[in-house]
DNA sequence: GAGAATATAGAACAGCGTTCGATACGATGC
DNA sequence: GCATCGTATCGAACGCTGTTCTATATTCTC
């Protein structure tokens, strides 16, 4: 039942989980997936375990490597892949508060790479805490339904964001120098590489912490400058 | 109306705002609201740009600094204030994507900051991005209704948080070593320190990026170690 | 075979956003 | 003075939702 409810989200997203909808799915009757689960809320908590559990598990060999901070990037990029797939499961991974199972052990997971570092308790806390939100913003975007003005405009994904710069770039110089000056960028971006940079950002910062040397640049990383 | 609705939305959260509650408020019929607003979403997007205004107008005085990197600080610290006291605002920030016109213009706002920087406009468009995301993570963060078992604990906010964090400590400290040894901080955490702490991690690395100095401790930051 | 636990549904309920059609009010035009 | 048109209001209904109630099968246990 899970099964289907999953393949709902991913067909269809969430709003179109519902339980009639499921039902018909089963061949069943509404009620009875009462029998199985106590409410949607919950039908949604034990979707995004699911998912979790399965990044969790594909994501296992990256834990591995020498450079700590490369792992949590790694891992985050996994994350990231996730929500690619699945633009449902952002929106939901923050839902609960930890208390789930597999997400707790995501959160365990990223704060285990952190220990290796020299840094206090407290650091250690709020550089997990941090990497984690950073996720769920860029998971939450995302995951947000594209503006009907581009579903009725028929245009293709690029070509949108396309029409997008181009609206950037007629505002008011003058008024708007930064739209006008990354009109392009917004125009040909790819969300990975924005979700990459900003992480970066984020993992230099958090080596500068630990006193380590900037970055290694030798996992597939763009010099800084 | 639009008064009322986010006085609604103030006191009660966003699942509170329904038509019918806001037509008992206004003292009028159901219907009538849809003379002002086309639909719900609408009312919530006006809501959210709205407020982003006040942000605007309240945060203008911060962009005047001589560090943008330290006014970019201000800005999102200003930002966050504002989720501390409408969580419902947080969750539609995002909702436009850029294209209404207050929201634009905090995009603009630390754009131009940004534009200080040495920085190629592919850093600056990531950057700023980066920054909106990580905003926008946490707010999400803080926008989630507290879990009901929270509420029906009775419990103070900050006892619930000891709860938890006993909870994680309680954990087998062989497979969960990261949650056993931050269950302190879990327990004693400000969000808003937890939010400044992966703010000036992400600046941080910003600063590196952009070829500056660290940071600047004088701007009520913690020392880094 | 009796009875309990497991499992399944149909029907109904309350609430939601939204639409329809009717009804006023006031200014404008002839 | 009367008709007309845009502004504004609203009661009633529609279709959808999650959820609950109650009744009924099915299956396992003693």
């Amino acid at each position: 039942m899970l099964r289907e409810a999953i393949a709902i989200l991913d067909e269809a997203g969430e709003p179109a989980l519902t339980f009639r909808a499921l039902a018909a799915r089963l061949g069943g009757g509404v009620a009875s997936i009462y029998w199985y689960v106590g409410s949607r809320d919950e039908l949604l908590e034990l979707a995004t375990e699911d998912v979790m559990g399965g990044v969790l598990a594909e994501s296992e060999p990256l834990t591995h490597g020498t450079d700590p901070v490369a792992n949590v990037r790694a891992i985050a990029l996994a994350l990231f892949d996730e929500f690619v797939r699945r633009p449902w499961f952002g929106q939901f991974m923050l839902r609960n508060s930890g208390l789930q199972p597999n997400s707790m052990a995501m959160f365990e997971r990223l704060g285990q790479q952190l220990m290796r570092l020299d840094l206090t308790p407290k650091q250690r806390f709020h550089a997990v805490s941090s990497v984690v939100s950073y996720v769920v913003g860029v998971a939450i975007d995302l995951a947000e339904p594209p503006p009907k003005e581009y579903l009725e405009s028929g245009l293709a994904p690029a070509e949108f964001l396309r029409v997008l710069g181009d609206r950037w770039r007629a505002l008011d110089p003058e008024a708007f120098p930064f739209a006008h000056q990354v009109a392009d960028e917004m125009a040909t971006h790819d969300d990975v590489d924005v979700f990459r940079s900003g992480l970066d950002l984020l993992l230099d910062g958090l080596r500068l912490q630990a006193g380590l040397r900037p970055a290694p640049l030798d996992v597939g990383r763009e010099p800084s400058r």
